[in-house]
DNA sequence: TTCTTTTTTTCGAGGCTCGAAAAAAAGAGC
DNA sequence: GCTCTTTTTTTCGAGCCTCGAAAAAAAGAA
C-alpha cells in the first residue's frame, strides 16, 4: 500500500518543487515560486538559501531582468549550469548520438557516428555506445559539473526497469544488457528508454500548456512508435515499454506485419507498408528493413503530384492511423496529438483519409477540435528528452533528497 | 504545477492512511498499521487515539482476537459503523436500486423497484431515483450514523466532473443533471459514475491482490462496457467517462453499431448483435434495445449444443472481443482482465475463438498466461463499488481531514 | 508471585512551515 | 539629495508533526 509521509519526506518533496519551478519557469524570483507552489514566502526562501548554497541554483542578476517596477526589485533564481551533467544518448538505425548536457539543459558537446547497427555483433554494438561517450567525455573541459546520470534512448522495447533492450529494428539481436555495461564503465545510473516515450518528454518540456495530461506522440518512420502520457505520466505498461500503438489490430488477418504477426497497424502506414503497396506488392510480400529517406520523399512526391498506387499507399496509411486514432479516442477521450518524423513529410497525403477514418470512430464527433502538431526532426525531440529525464532524474533522487545537508545532520560538523 | 507539501497536508494524509489501513486489513492493531504504512509506533498511537475520540475507529475486544501469544496482547482496530453511512444508488435498463451502507462497508438496507426507464421523462426519472432513497431512508432506525455521501452508478457516459449523465442506453434522454437535483434534495455531496468503473472498484476492494496496478473489467450485456484501472487509478479519460472499449473499432467500415457508427466491438459483441447474426438478419439490422435473459440464455444453449448461426454468433462475438483485448495488451501489456454479466453465461462457446483471436496479436504472446475471472452478477459489484466509491470519499474528504480537530483548535476550547 | 515478552503510551528532541515583523533595495516626490 | 512609499526577502518565535527511547500496561510462563 502506500508508504506513509514521514517527516523529512516534506522537506524533500517541497525542495523538489522548488527546483522544477524554476527549471519550467525559466529564471522566477523566489515570490514567483512562493505564489506558484502555494508555500509561504519564508520557507521559499530557507529552501532557496539552502539550494543556492549548495550549488544547485544561482541567483541571476542579469542587466535587464524585467521592468524596473518600484520596490526592491526581485531576484531571478537559476539553474547553476555547473551543478551536475548528464549524458543523452539516441541509438536509432546505422546512426548514433551522445551529447553532454549542463545542469540548466543546454547542449555542451555531441559526438555522432554511424555505425551499421543492423549488422554488428552484440559486443559491438555495446562498445560503439561506450566509445561514443568516452569520445565526448574527453573532449570536454574540466569545468563542468559532475556527471551524474545518462539516459539512453533506442527506438524498441525496453525492460519495465528501463535497464535492457528487449527488441529492437535496428539490430537482430535482443536482450542487451545497457544499463549494466554503461553503469560498471561510467559509475553512474543509466536508464534505457524508448525513443517516442522521450519525445512526448521532450514536448512536455517544450510546450506543456498544450502537452500537459493526456497526449500521445506518434513517431512515422519504418515502423509506428507511440509516446503515450496519461494524467501527466508516461505510460510505460506493467511488462515492457508498452504503447504498442503500431501493433494494435487495424484489420483482423490483414497485411503482413514486420512483427510477424498480421493486420498491425504498421503494417499498413510503416515505410515498409507504404512503399509496399506503392509498388504493388503483395500484402504479404516479406516487409523491408531499412527504406532510405529519398525513396520515401519521392512516394509522397508522386503521390501529391498524381492519383495512382503512391497516392493509394498513403491513403491506406492515413486509414489505418486514423482507425487506430480513433481507438485511442474511444479509450481516452480526444487528446492532443503530435505526429513526428519524416513521415510527417507526407502528411498533407495522409491526413485526409485519416481524419475520414476518426470522423466514423466513436472519437469523432470531436474531429474538428483534434488538431495534430508535426515534428519532421525527431532526432533533435529525442536527444532533448532524453537529457529531460536524465535531469528529472539528478533533480529528483540526488538533489532534492539534499545530500549534502543529510550529511552534515548525518555525520559530519552541526 | 504539483502543488507544495504544507505541513498540515502531513497530519491529513496519515490520517487518511491509518484509516485506509484498517479498511483494507478489516481489524489490525496499531502495531501492524505501523508495519505496513512504515510510521512509527508513537504516530500511529497519537493518530489511532484521535481517530477513536472522534468515533471514526473503535477498538475491537472481540473473545477470539488471535492466538493468544505470550506478551500484551494486540488492540484490534476497527471502522465505527456508526461514523457515518453513505447512500449507492445502481440505476439500470427498468431497473432501481438504492442501499444505505453504514460506515464499515455492510448493507444496512434496500431499496429496489422497476421503473419503465425506457419510457420515462426526464424529470420522472430523476423523481424515481429521489423517491427511492427517500423511502429507504424512511425505513432506517436514526440510531445509524449521519449520511454523508452518495454514489449513483448508470451504464452510459458521465461528464468528467461525475455530476451528470451525458449519454445512456437506459434512456432516451442526455443530459440529465443528477447530481444537483440529488444535492439539493438530500443536502450531501452526490457523485455519478460508470457501472463499469464501479464493478472495476468493487474488484479491487475484493481481490487487491489479483487487481491492483492495471486491470480492466469487461460487462457483457446488450452494450459492452469497460472500466479501466491504470496504476491503480480509475482512468475516466479527460472529458468523459472514457472506456469505450465496445466502441473501439474491430472491423472499419464493418456492422452497424447501436451508436450510429458501424464496425465497433459491440457491434459484434453486443447481445443485440448476437441476437442479430444467431437470426440471420443483416449486420446492417437496427439493433434491439431490450433482449431478456431467457432469450440470451436460450442462444448459448443452442450454440452449445450444436453447430449453426447461434454458435458462429457467439464466436464472432469473441473474436471481435479477442482483437480488442488485443488491441489493449498491446497498448498496455498484458493484465487481468475480469469479465462480468450475463454474457459469462456463454463464456465457454466464446472463449476460444477470443483466445484465438487474442494469440494472432500483438498481445498474444503471453496468451498462455492470461486468464479471465467471470462474474455472471454484476448487480452486487456494481452496488459494492458505489458504495466503496462513496466511503473512499468520506474518509479522504471529510475523516482524514479531521474537521474536528480543526473546529478545535481553530475556535473552540483549546 | 515473579519473570518474560510484546504492545501501547508517554515524553522530550529535532524538523518543518507559517505569520508577523524587520530589513533590504529600489523608485517617486519634493 | 533626502525622505517617503512600495515591494521583495530575511529573520524570528510559535505551533505542529514525527521519531526514538523509555516507561507503562497487559498478558502468559515459570
Amino acid at each position: 500500500m502506500t508508504i506513509g509521509v514521514r517527516h523529512d519526506d516534506l522537506r524533500r518533496k517541497n525542495r523538489a518543487m522548488v527546483i522544477a519551478a524554476v527549471r519550467r519557469a525559466g529564471q522566477p524570483s523566489r515570490t514567483e515560486i512562493a505564489a506558484v507552489t502555494g508555500l509561504s514566502n519564508s520557507t521559499i526562501s530557507t529552501i532557496a538559501a539552502d539550494l543556492i548554497e549548495e550549488g544547485i541554483l544561482a541567483e541571476v542578476r542579469s542587466g535587464e531582468t524585467i521592468a524596473a517596477k518600484r520596490g526592491r526589485p526581485q531576484v531571478a533564481l537559476g539553474l547553476n549550469p555547473r551543478a551536475a551533467t548528464v549524458v543523452s544518448v539516441v541509438l536509432s538505425l546505422n546512426s548514433l548520438s551522445a551529447s553532454l548536457i549542463d545542469y540548466s539543459g543546454r547542449a555542451i558537446a555531441h559526438d555522432i557516428s554511424r555505425p551499421p547497427t543492423l549488422t554488428m555483433n552484440e559486443g559491438d554494438l555495446v562498445e560503439a555506445v561506450t566509445a561514443s561517450v568516452r569520445r565526448l567525455l574527453a573532449r570536454v573541459q574540466p569545468e563542468h559539473g559532475p556527471l551524474l546520470r545518462m539516459t539512453l534512448a533506442v527506438q524498441g522495447i525496453t525492460d519495465s526497469d528501463a535497464r535492457k533492450l528487449l527488441w529492437s529494428p535496428i539490430t537482430p539481436h535482443s536482450d542487451i544488457a545497457f544499463a549494466d555495461a554503461l553503469e560498471a564503465i561510467f559509475t553512474i545510473p543509466v536508464t534505457v528508454e524508448n525513443d517516442c516515450n522521450m519525445i512526448a518528454v521532450a514536448l512536455r518540456s517544450r510546450a506543456p500548456e498544450r502537452y500537459s495530461d493526456n497526449f500521445f506522440t506518434i513517431l512515422l518512420s519504418n515502423g509506428i512508435g507511440m509516446g503515450l502520457v496519461l494524467r501527466g505520466e508516461l505510460f510505460t505498461g506493467s511488462h515492457s515499454s508498452g504503447g504498442e500503438f503500431g501493433h494494435m489490430v487495424h484489420i483482423p488477418d490483414g497485411a503482413q506485419c514486420r512483427c510477424g504477426r498480421r493486420g498491425c497497424i504498421e503494417a499498413y502506414a510503416g515505410n515498409y507498408a507504404i512503399l509496399r503497396h506503392a509498388r504493388g506488392e503483395s500484402e504479404r510480400a516479406q516487409p523491408a528493413a531499412d527504406i532510405d529517406d529519398a525513396t520515401m520523399l519521392a512516394l509522397a512526391a508522386a503521390a501529391r503530384d498524381h492519383e495512382g498506387r503512391e497516392r493509394e499507399a498513403f491513403q491506406k496509411a492515413g486509414e489505418a492511423i486514423g482507425f487506430g486514432l480513433g481507438s485511442l479516442f474511444a479509450l481516452f477521450d480526444p487528446a492532443p496529438v503530435a505526429i513526428v518524423g519524416l513521415g510527417t513529410s507526407a502528411f498533407d497525403v495522409i491526413e485526409p483519409a485519416m481524419r475520414d477514418a476518426i470522423s466514423r470512430t466513436a472519437g469523432g464527433q470531436h474531429n474538428a477540435a483534434i488538431s495534430f502538431d508535426l515534428e519532421p526532426d525527431e532526432m533533435p525531440l529525442i536527444r532533448d528528452g532524453c537529457a529531460r529525464q536524465a535531469l528529472a532524474h539528478v533533480d529528483l533522487e540526488i538533489f532534492a533528497a539534499g545530500v549534502l545537508t543529510t550529511t552534515i545532520a548525518g555525520k559530519e560538523v552541526a
